[in-house]
DNA sequence: ATGCCCGTTGATAACGTTTGCCGAAATGCA
DNA sequence: TGCATTTCGGCAAACGTTATCAACGGGCAT
């Protein structure tokens, strides 16, 4: 099962078979013919330890994630390993579990496995930015979902600030004014960017709502304790940062008897399964993952082909999903309506990019 | 960064800075100290391709699922490639997409990578048995959570009778008689298994429970639509095949304003994150899934070893957790209590094993 | 003192590919 | 026909490891 069987087999030499098998030469048409019919016979497959010895290129891509149990990332995952399968790449997958610590040796550990490139959710804004950066000086590396500091890698991601532009524009428009921020103020950067865009675009609701924001981290246990600390406050609208606050704020809320949407509408972000089963529906921001996945890919392969360009940082945008959690009046059941929002049309900006 | 550059700046050979590395072989103290600096100065790492070309071991796994996005797969491919990572090894992720043909695909060409060993979720059970056996044939393979026929594989599952057990003992003891099973008819082994323990263990509920079964596929969707079919028949309760299931026939319910508990119990089967969050949170049976994937690595490790024993087929014991879907009356809210039943615990039983 | 054994080390041959280089044959052109 | 040029195929050298084999030297027994 080498090329010397098939070389064999089929009466040349190894190179003229290596040379038919990976088409990088014009070989003669019956040597070809032959020597293809004796690699189907014998059912040839090449040796990928040897080609990578050999070619310094293993084919293989390290996808290193903070937390997959995260049910916004199976979804990523998902449409990330088919495309790279799709240009036959192997995907090995790094789970860090939120460790910073754990999400460096990884690092470490996929390089000294000599993947072709790194695909990195990074577990922490700050501390992963060493690690990341070092990656990123020996192989195109590409972040995702969450950022790691200006300047350390090219980068894919959705606009926060649309979206959470969205979620605002669409609670004026249905007459929400005592809104709150329900955030997290961890070290993922996306709990800062969405905290930002709603302190920028509350104050256009009502005067103090860009300072009424609460903040703990990203988990259905800090949603439903956030509702107990704004609740005296009668807010008509909860933004949470992301969909398990809201989920967590509304289990909270049917416990203390509130009425969503009636007496207060809430909202999330990243539209995980669980926002369109809970009940009510949650009205919540779509990432476009499949789009996220092929720009991810897209900037990877042009990295892999040589392009060493400046820096991209790729933000694309949003779709707003309006569910029952902030219907007007009670709404027929179903997957909501979806503000076209040029949902997925990527926004490039240059590196440091300006938040504005 | 090679052996040779350790070796010229330790001062001796390649061969000793292998042995020294590797610890094949003795080597003496001060040689093994010098080598042993200079590799650690020059931040030397083992080129595993090389070491895989001479070896024949890649020390990696590829671990091949039908559907990440499926909620109960992520926390244990969590575990899985911890429990991995934790031996060197490195986990080559594939994701078929319920599709056996694209499965059969991932499968060929993990083996062309030369994964030392392959778990797999077959995507189903007929049509995956072909591609599993011929794989399973090359390099050791331990099947996860469904079956794939008798004699394929080493396996590793919950013991899916247990689990109904569990459910129909409880639902007995909180006096529920006008059963219905919810089900899948899919390929899948665990839609069979489940079936048949429910048909076996409802006649001691009640004459007509062990008929009354109604059967889909594993989605939310059908949930929502067997409540539909069933609801006429007036149940007690619903004893729905997995979480999902529960998840939409929960949502039909109140959406007819149907009484859960009171009117109705809804169990599932799984665990998955979803269980515990809907309102009221699902009784359901939960998989140990850290001690599955403890399972299969064990195993998996055996055959690596050069065990040729006979196949295995490991049963772990779930748990039943009780929550507010099948209260006798209104509850407090909270995790549920677990009824413990020897959690985890493997049973072993010879291939083919015999269903009772 | 000679021979032997053991502990330590080095040289070297693989593992299966790809690829640069060269020779041979075939073709084009004059 | 002779020479330049192209086309095609083979040889052999890497890529970085590990394993086999032999060599070397010192200690010990005879």
């Amino acid at each position: 099962m080498t090329l010397r069987d098939v070389a064999r087999a089929s009466g040349c030499s190894v190179a003229t078979v290596s040379r038919v098998l990976a088409g990088t030469r014009p070989v003669g048409a019956d040597t070809a013919r032959r020597v293809r019919a004796a690699a189907e016979k014998l059912g040839y497959r090449p040796n990928h330890a040897a080609r990578a010895l050999r070619g310094r290129a293993t084919g293989t891509v390290g996808l290193v994630l903070p937390q997959i149990t995260n049910p916004f990332y199976p979804a990523l995952v998902r449409e990330l390993t088919h495309a790279l399968h799709a240009e036959g790449r192997a995907v090995l997958l790094a789970d860090c579990d939120d460790d910073p610590v754990a999400e460096a040796e990884y690092i470490d550990d996929l390089l000294a496995r000599r993947v072709d490139a790194l695909l990195v959710i990074p577990a922490d804004e700050r501390r992963s930015r060493d690690a990341v950066a070092a990656a990123a000086a020996q192989v195109p590396l590409v972040l995702m979902d969450r950022d790691c500091g200006p300047g350390v890698a090219d980068s894919v991601a959705v606009d926060n600030s649309a979206g959470m532009a969205l979620v605002l524009g669409h609670l004026a428009a249905t007459g929400r004014r005592r809104v709150w921020f329900v955030g997290a103020d961890g070290t993922a950067s996306t709990a800062a960017e969405r905290r930002a865009a709603y302190a920028a675009g509350a104050a256009a609701l009502d005067e103090g709502a860009a300072g009424r924001i609460a903040l703990g981290d990203f988990s259905v246990a800090w949603g439903r304790a956030a509702v107990d600390l704004v609740w005296e406050a009668r807010p008509d609208a909860l933004v949470c940062a992301n969909d398990l606050i809201a989920v967590g704020a509304l289990q909270r809320l049917r416990e203390l008897g509130a009425d969503v949407p009636g007496d207060v509408a809430v909202t999330g972000f990243d539209d995980i399964p669980m926002a369109a089963l809970a009940a009510p529906g949650i009205t919540t921001v779509r990432q476009p993952v499949p789009e996220l996945a092929a720009e991810a890919t897209r900037l990877l392969n042009h990295r892999l082909a040589g392009d060493d360009g400046p820096q991209r940082a790729v933000r694309l945008a949003p779709d707003l999903v309006v569910r029952e959690s902030s219907a007007p009046r009670s709404t027929a059941r179903g997957d909501g309506q979806h503000a076209r929002a040029a949902s997925g049309r990527a926004t490039e900006v240059p590196v440091p990019r300006q938040v504005p």
